[in-house]
DNA sequence: CTGTTAGCGCTTTCAT
DNA sequence: ATGAAAGCGCTAACAG
C-alpha cells in the first residue's frame, strides 16, 4: 500500500501538498494537482482513514443507533441513512439497543470511543431516560453532530427529523369513527411516552374530538413485537366490553393482534377492525392486507443523514427539523361496524406517497 | 480525553506497560496491573481505537457484506454476527451490495481500505463473479480473515458456514410429492447458480428421485423479491399446463407468488401449493401461514462470526466449515392435490429447531 | 517484568 | 501556492 510520501516523492512535491490535493483543504495550482493525481493513480494510492482520522479526528464514520435492525421499519430507515451517507464516503455504524437503556448507553459510548463524526439516534424506546439524554446532550456540547429521529430530545435544540405521526394516528381514528366505531382501543409499546407519544396523542385527540370518552382499559402497553401484539390483544379480548376496533403502535404489533383474533375465531375485519402503523413491506402482503398509517421510513433515514452531513459541515448553523407526512393507507383490515363485508377500497397496492418537508 | 501517557505518568510506569496491561500482550506483575487500572479508572482513560489501529493495524472492525439489510433473512443473520462480535468488542460494518457485482467490489474495497480485521461475506447473489472471487482470494492471500456464508467460493479453501439447503429443498419436494403433486415448479433468483444453487439442485434431485422429468418451463428465474415472485408466478400461471405446486427460492418470493395467485382468483393452497424458503418471521404470520424451509439465519451469522474470530486468532489454522441443518416447516400453503382442504398440521407455530453443526 | 525508541500514515500550523 | 516540522495516541521491537 502506497503512502502519501510515496506519492509526494513521485510527484515531486511535499506530503502536505498531496494531502491538500486530496482534501481540497487549500488552493493548489492546477498543474500540481494533475501531477499529484497522476502519481497517486500510478501507485494506486488510497488514503489511510485511520491515519487521517488520528491526525484530524475526522473518521468519516457516523453511528446509527436503532432498537433492532430486524424491525423492517428500522432496516428501511437504515438503508436511507446508509445510501445517503455512502455518497459522501461515510460509512454507517449500526448499533442495536433492543430498547434496553443500559445497552443504549453502552453502544453510545462505544461508537463515541470509535471517534464517529456524528450520530443519528432513532427511537430510543424508553420512558424515563434523562441519564441518556444528558449523555447525548453532553456529546452535543462537545460539538458532536447529533440528529434524532423523532423529537424526543426536547430539552435541547437538536436537529431532528420526524413524521406527523400524531396526525396519522388521528386520521386512523377518524377513519374508524367514520366506519361507525366508537369502542376503539390502542395498543402501545411500554414506552409509549417515548417514541410513540405522537401516535398516542393522536389517538386520544381524535377520540375526544369525536366525543368519545377515553377508557383506561382500552389503552394497553406491551412489547413492540408480534408477540407483544398477540399478548395485548388477548387482554383486550378478555374485556367484558371488548373494542370493535384497535389502533396499534406498529405493524408488527398489528400482525400479532390479528393473529390473536384468529386464534379466538374472530375474523378481521368482520369481527374487529385493526389498523397498523409504519406500512412495512409485509403490510400489503398480509392477508387481509393491513390498513395502516404509512411512515416514510427510508426518507426519514435519508433526511437524518442529510442533516448530520450538514451539521458536520456547519457546526454552528441553527438547528433545523424536517417533518415528513404520514399517510393512512386503507386496505382491508378495517370495515364498517356490524357489517359483514370488508371495507372495499381501490388502494390495495402501494403506499407512502409524497412527503413534504418543512425547512431543511 | 486522557491518553496512555497520562495514565502512565499517574501510575508511575511507562506507556508501553499501560499498553501491555490493556492488551494483555505481555506478562505484567499483579501490583503494576492494579496501579495502572486504578490510574486509568481515575482518569476515565479509554484507549483510542484509531491510534491503536494505526500502530498495530488491528481495528476491531469486521466487514459484513450482504445483499440487502432490508431482507429479513439478512437482518437476522446480521444480528447473529453483531451480537457475537460485540462480545469481543468488535464492531460490524454492514454493507449492502443489492446483488450488484459492481457495487460489491466497491464496498469490498471500501471496507478493506478502512482496515477491517476480517470479512464475512454472505450470498453474493451473482452468477459469474470470477473477478470478485479473485479479489476476495487476494485478500485472503494477504492474510485477511475471510469467511463466507454458503460455499460459493469453491476455488479456495476458505472458512465457511452454510446450511443444508439442498436437503431442505429436497424435503420440500418430497412433501409435495407425498401430497400427490407432480407438476412442481421452481422459482429461483437470476443467479440461482450462485447462492441458491443448493435449493436448485435439491429441487432437481428430488424430482428425479421421484421419477418426475424436469421441465424447462417450470424453472423460472426472477428478482429475489416479492415483486419478482409475483412476476414469476404470472409467467407460471400463463403456462398451458400450469404447475400444481411451486417451490420458491425464498419467502419473499413465495409471498409475492401467493399474491399473484390471489389476483388470479386462485386460492392457496386449494388451487396451488406453495413452499417458501428461509422462514422469515412473517412466514408464520402470513395468512395462510407459509409452509417453508427454515434456515437458521441467526445461527449462520453467529457461527460465521465465531469463525472470523477464530481465524483472526489463529491465522494459519486449517480452514473449517460449519454446516447447519434446514428444516421443513409445514404450515398451510401446501395441500393434497385436487383436494379442497388445506393440509392440516399441528406445527403452526415456531420452527427452526436444533441445528447440528459439523466441525468447528 | 518493564522502559526506550521509533515509528504507523496522515494533517496542520507556521513559514516562505 | 507550497514546504518543513511537529505531532495525533498508540504499539512494537529491542534492550535490559
Amino acid at each position: 500500500m502506497a503512502t502519501i510520501y510515496d506519492v509526494a516523492k513521485r510527484a515531486g512535491v511535499s506530503p502536505s501538498t498531496v494531502s491538500r490535493v486530496f482534501n481540497k483543504t487549500a488552493p493548489i495550482s492546477q498543474k500540481t494537482i494533475e501531477r499529484v493525481l497522476k502519481a497517486a493513480q500510478e501507485l494506486e494510492y488510497d488514503p489511510n482513514p485511520l491515519a487521517s482520522g488520528l491526525a484530524s479526528s475526522r473518521t468519516l464514520m457516523v453511528g446509527l443507533v436503532i432498537s433492532d435492525i430486524q424491525n423492517p421499519f428500522s432496516a428501511t430507515l437504515a438503508r436511507g441513512v446508509q445510501d445517503t451517507l455512502e455518497r459522501e464516503r461515510y460509512i454507517t455504524i449500526i448499533v442495536n439497543t433492543d430498547g434496553d437503556p443500559v445497552k443504549e448507553l453502552e453502544v453510545l459510548r462505544e461508537i463515541y470511543r470509535r471517534g464517529v463524526d456524528g450520530f443519528i439516534i432513532a427511537p430510543p424506546q424508553r420512558g424515563d431516560a434523562t441519564a441518556h439524554n444528558n449523555y447525548i446532550i453532553n456529546l452535543m456540547k462537545e460539538g458532536l453532530p447529533v440528529v434524532t429521529i423523532g423529537n424526543w430530545l426536547k430539552e435541547a435544540k437538536v436537529d431532528y427529523v420526524t413524521s406527523r405521526a400524531q396526525d396519522g394516528a388521528a386520521a386512523a381514528v377518524d377513519h374508524l369513527v367514520e366506519l361507525g366505531h366508537r369502542d376503539i382501543a390502542f395498543i402501545g409499546g411500554y414506552y409509549t411516552r417515548g417514541v410513540a407519544v405522537g401516535r398516542w396523542l393522536g389517538y386520544q385527540e381524535a377520540l375526544l374530538k369525536h366525543g368519545v370518552a377515553l377508557q383506561q382499559a382500552y389503552m394497553v402497553e406491551t412489547d413492540v413485537s408480534t408477540q407483544g401484539g398477540q399478548a395485548a390483544m388477548e387482554r383486550l379480548l378478555a374485556l367484558p366490553n371488548r373494542p370493535s376496533a384497535v389502533l396499534t403502535v406498529n405493524d408488527l404489533v398489528a400482525l400479532g393482534a390479528i393473529n390473536s383474533c384468529r386464534r379466538h375465531g374472530i375474523e378481521v375485519p368482520r369481527g374487529i377492525s385493526i389498523v397498523g402503523f409504519d406500512d412495512i413491506p409485509f403490510a400489503a402482503l398480509s392477508i387481509p392486507p393491513l390498513t395502516t398509517v404509512a411512515q416514510p421510513a427510508y426518507e426519514l433515514g435519508a433526511r437524518a443523514a442529510e442533516l448530520v452531513l450538514r451539521r458536520m459541515r456547519e457546526p454552528t448553523a441553527p438547528s433545523v427539523q424536517a417533518v415528513l407526512n404520514c399517510q393512512l393507507v386503507i386496505r382491508q383490515t378495517t370495515a364498517p361496524l356490524h357489517t359483514g363485508a370488508a371495507h372495499q377500497h381501490p388502494n390495495d397496492n402501494d403506499s407512502c406517497g409524497d412527503n413534504d418537508a418543512d425547512p431543511l
